[in-house]
Formats: structure tokens, C-alpha cells, sequence
DNA sequence: GCGACGCTTCGGCGCGCGCCGAAGCGATCA
DNA sequence: TGATCGCTTCGGCGCGCGCCGAAGCGTCGC
């Protein structure tokens, strides 16, 4: 039995609790939240979103390595830390879903706030009011099936993808390409994850119709986006950055 | 637009620790993972659980509370607390899926570990041995469809399923109705969560092939549900309770 | 080679939070 | 009605952990 069950990991309250433990610093929730931009970081860079001094930060990025939530490279002088997985970035989604069923709370807002709800990467794919209408778009059209349990692209939308230059294709399988459902926090309902949402993001990068805003995970449309997204997705984005489904 | 961007939870960082500082204490991570079992518990019961005194337990389960994390349900004098929505058990799911592809660690494992490991609940469906086997036993027959996005089931799993006692029509709906992997930590593989994962494992109670163990999540297989399970998914439970695909 | 910079380690400090015994309140039962 | 039990609140205690300034090491650029 290849997969005889592992017996050596069996007490899951303490093993939660540890990786809770260190999710539950603030410093370092700042940092592994500003890695959801799915870029990697120095650890200066992530001193400073984690508002604590560089000896502060180096305690806290050394235990974030050692659990294995973060990966390190070197270059040179600089550390570059990424996050680990995709797990730890979805168990960041877990973290942040049931956060916002949470109590109420009344915390100011700001501009980077607005930024962020209208479009940002939620690790390798895309969130906020863009993702979700690109998430509604799609389901809309029937090329896409989302609900709670999962999603799926369906013939219509391999088609529509591979004519949009996403090619989701496996030679010679006749499997179906799911869609992860990804519950987004701003929007409270469903973009979309995996690997057909990181392919969507990539190929709308790689077009020029969004791009990252320096420091933050908010994503700003272009004005080819703007034109883009309307074309092939019936999206009307805003000089806000809102996104709406364009009128009929 | 009805779904206009909740601009009043932005600040992603301390929300996220805010959640994770409450899940990231020793007891009352125990007592969160007793709750995974599904069934609601006392706060006396989640004392023992989390090993602390009853005046302890209640200043923690104040706090979940307060947190959303866990709701309450008052009987005379028992107080019955349950975790608060699926998105709870989900985000406790993602902390060990992350936990287990931490740093190697050993511990002591013991007969409790052995039946966890075996067949156990994952908040509303099954987990371990028997959980992964059922999905394998699916997906090798082709009624189901696994993978990192998603899964759903297939025509003749609709039958097979409908055959078995579970309708999961959806009355003139044509949607494909999709399983949730759920990435099992004993087994490090999927078993099948979702609507499809928690409607197997209420027949297979109900069917009288498993019962849950008191005290504990583990659940054990019956006389009739090792027969069962081997005439209709083709799995051996030996003596011991492990699960293994049965012999040509 | 030297100075600047990124990063880590060290040591001391202070704060927060979980701990439990005692006490109190309300529900239950004989 | 009185005793028991489940549960919560209160108050004091101790421990752990994050904080940062100082110092040290290695890299980089002039």
C-alpha cells in the first residue's frame, strides 16, 4: 500500500494552532498579505509593510521560513521571500473569508482601499470588481459554471479561451477543465482561481490591459483594457476602475 | 449596481490576524478541530478538549464567539456551541493542509491516531483512508472527476449516485453539479468534500456502514458497511479499518 | 580599499494574554 | 425547597513573545 496512511502528523489541534500562531502576528500578516500579490519581496520591503524594524522583521521572516510559509532566494545582498505554496495563499483566502463574516467593524477608508477593490491579484489570479465581473461575464455567457462546490469551462468556453489566446487544451485528454472558485473579499461572491484564473490574468498582463501598481496588489486597467474588456467581455470599466456589466 | 464593492473591511493584514491570533492558541485550536467532527458540543466538553479549566473555556469560547468562529445554542443550563458556517471548517482545512507540508516533525502516534487516520469526519463529510478511498474508487470508475481546480460528477455517476440513494438533481437544471476536492491531510490526496462529499457520508450513516466513535472524530466501519462498501465501491476495510481498493 | 547598504544576531524591556481558584448566577432534580 | 451542576465573571499571577538599538558580517559600488 503505496498510500498507507502517514501516522506521524495526527495531532491537528497543536499543528493548526502553530500555523495560526504565526498568521496571527500582525507584522507578519502585513507581510504574507502583501505576498498575495504573488510577487517576491526583499526583506526590507516587507520590514516596512510590516511596519517593524529591520531586526524585527528578520525574527519574524526567519520563522516564516522555518515553517515553510515562505521560500527565500539570495541574490546578492538582498533576500527575495515568496510565499511557499499555493496552499498557504489559499489558506490566506480561508483566513480572509471568514474574517469578513465576522463582526462588524467600522474601519476607515482610503484611496489604496478603493484601488484594491476594483481590481487586484489575489496570488495568481485576479479579484476584486474586475475579477468577479470577469468571473460574471463568463458564467453570463455560459462559458464558464461556477457555484459553491466548484466550476468548469464548458465547450462554448474552450473555444471562446483558446480564440482569447489562453490555451487550456491537454493533448489528447477528454477531461473536463475545472474552474476554482475563489470567494472574493470585497465583493463577497465568486472570482476565479486555479489555474484557468492565473492563465485569464496572465494573458491580460501579457496584453497590456492591466498592470500592476508599484507597492500594492491593486491593478490598474489600461485604457486598451478598458477598450479590451469591453470588446471581449462586455465589461464597462470606469475612470474609477468599477467594473459593470456594459449596458445593452 | 446591487453589488457595488464593500469599501469598510480593506485592511486585509490585521483581519486576517485578528483570526488567526484567535485560532493560533493551543486550546482553543483543540477545541475548533473537536468541532470539526460536525456535531455541536458542550462548554464542558470543550474544556476537556482544549485542556484547560471551565472558567478558561468560557473566556475562549466568548471569544469565538464574539469572533463568529463558533455560535451558540442555549439548553437550561448547557450551553451547545458548533462552528459558524462551512467557510470556518474551510479556513481550519486550508491551516492544515499548510501545517502538514511544514517542517518534519515527529510525535508520538497512538491508537486514536490510527483510527483518525482510518476513517474520520471532516466537518460534514468523510476524510482519511476511507474518505480517500471513496474518491479513488469514484474517479476509477469514472462516475467522478478529480483535480486541483475541482471535480464534478459524471453521467454515470449521477446513476451510480441516484442507484446508491442520493439524488442530487436539481429539478430541470442542466448544470453539471461539481464535487469539492478536499485536500485530505492523513492521506495527503483528495477526498470529496461539497454537496456530493456531505451526501455520501449521511447515506453511508444512515445506511447504518459507519458510526461515529464517541469522543472523538473518528468513525468506525461497520460489519455491514465493510460488506457494503465492498459491493458497491469495490473497497476493503480490513480488521484494522484501513481501506484499500479490493482485488481484481 | 573604503564607505554605504542589506540583513542578521544579540540583549534587555514591556506588554498582553492565558492560566486558575474563588465566587456568583441560573437551571435541574429529588 | 435545598443541593447539585453547568457556566460565567473576577482578580491576581506568570510566561512568552514582539519590540528596537547596537553591533557585526557580507555584498555592492565608486
Amino acid at each position: 500500500m503505496a498510500h498507507r496512511a502517514r501516522l506521524a502528523v495526527m495531532t491537528t489541534g497543536p499543528l493548526i494552532a502553530e500555523v495560526a500562531a504565526l498568521v496571527g502576528d500582525p507584522a507578519r500578516a502585513n507581510m504574507l498579505t502583501a505576498l498575495m500579490a504573488g510577487k517576491a519581496l526583499t526583506a526590507s520591503e516587507l520590514a516596512y509593510v510590516g511596519g517593524v524594524a529591520p531586526p524585527t522583521a528578520s525574527g519574524h521572516l526567519a520563522k516564516l521560513a522555518q515553517a515553510r510559509l515562505v521560500v527565500v532566494a539570495t541574490q546578492g545582498r538582498h533576500r527575495y521571500f515568496r510565499l511557499a505554496s499555493v496552499q498557504v495563499a489559499r489558506m490566506l483566502e480561508g483566513l480572509m473569508a471568514v474574517a469578513v463574516d465576522g463582526p462588524p467593524r467600522h474601519r476607515p477608508t482610503g484611496p489604496r482601499d478603493k484601488a484594491l477593490a476594483a481590481a487586484r491579484t489575489c496570488y495568481d489570479h485576479l479579484a476584486g470588481g474586475l475579477g468577479v465581473g470577469l468571473a460574471d461575464a463568463l458564467t453570463r455567457r455560459g462559458l464558464v459554471q461556477l457555484d459553491d462546490d466548484g466550476g468548469a469551462v464548458t465547450d462554448d468556453g474552450h473555444r471562446f479561451l483558446a480564440e482569447f489566446g489562453i490555451d487550456l487544451e491537454q493533448a489528447g485528454r477528454s477531461r473536463r477543465i475545472f474552474c476554482r472558485p475563489c470567494l472574493d473579499w470585497s465583493e463577497r461572491r465568486w472570482h476565479i482561481g486555479g489555474a484557468v484564473g492565473a492563465a485569464l490574468a496572465d494573458r491580460c498582463f501579457g496584453l497590456g490591459w492591466i498592470a500592476r501598481v508599484r507597492d500594492t496588489r491593486a491593478v490598474s486597467v489600461t485604457p486598451a483594457g478598458r477598450s479590451g474588456f469591453a470588446e471581449s467581455f462586455g465589461l464597462e470599466i470606469d475612470e474609477g476602475g468599477q467594473t459593470a456589466p456594459k449596458a445593452a
